[in-house]
DNA sequence: AACGCCTGACTACAGCAGTCGTCAGTTGGA
DNA sequence: TCCAACTGACGACTGCTGTAGTCAGGCGTT
């Protein structure tokens, strides 16, 4: 099977997960179930289904299964990330440069951080 | 109606046409298609999918359609990365951080196109 | 032991994307 | 004029995602 990556729905239960990790299903469908409005069921199903694709792993503690992630949401996110660049956008930053120069909202931690990893990139550049 | 962005294959053709237009389906089919491997027809089902979406008008020029993209390719673009950011990743910049830390690949270019970025955001913010 | 509750597995179904075949109408060229 | 090639519309099938119902087994309480 090739590498997919996760998108949507499921990709937000996972990102939920890996803030809260380890995890039980009840948990899940308590807390980002309810506020999704979406049944236990559904949340059992998408949690086997990231498992089943290699983004969940689980073992028994206590008589139920507890889910991590796994991956460090870091990865996961940089992956997504690359997967979008990659895919979509075939590697250009213009339209990020495009979109960013639009936003108008950055709080200026962020910013500082972009310019941060500029300046770090420039001197690699080197 | 609600507003859905076009993703994977749609988006892919969505921006040949707007490097290209107006096109023909013919057109498309013969360059897109053909290196895709995809039969004139589903280039056709493509961009007839697209027109109902919204993304491309048509005009009947001697006898055929030709089609061209309702937005410009940049605010077309721009759009698509506003909806990633929004819907995958919260808002957040965090995991582009990450990901463009990983790059080792970036053009000068690019490089001083993000550095003038960074500039003019840090500017509009004081 | 019997009951009810929780858990996880399985099944189902609708919607959409991706892909293509077929068909009927149009048109340029022999 | 008549056919072959081309065009656009439509239908069909597959796989994946989102959603949920049902069911069997385990466990605690009565």
């Amino acid at each position: 099977m090739r590498k997919k990556n996760v998108a949507g729905q499921e990709l937000a239960v996972l990102q939920f997960i890996s803030d809260r990790a380890p995890v039980t299903v009840r948990e899940v469908a308590d807390q980002y179930g309810v506020a999704h409005d979406l049944a236990r069921t559904t949340v059992l199903t998408i949690m086997e289904r990231l498992r089943k694709k290699g983004f969940l792993t689980r073992k028994k503690a206590g008589g139920l299964y507890v889910y991590s992630p796994s991956l460090e949401k870091r990865e996961l996110m940089k992956d997504v990330v690359k997967d979008f660049f990659e895919k979509t956008l075939g590697g250009s930053l213009s339209p990020l440069v495009a979109y960013l120069g639009d936003r108008k909202d950055l709080r200026p931690e962020e910013l500082d951080e972009l310019e941060r990893l500029v300046e770090e990139l420039k001197k690699d550049a080197k």
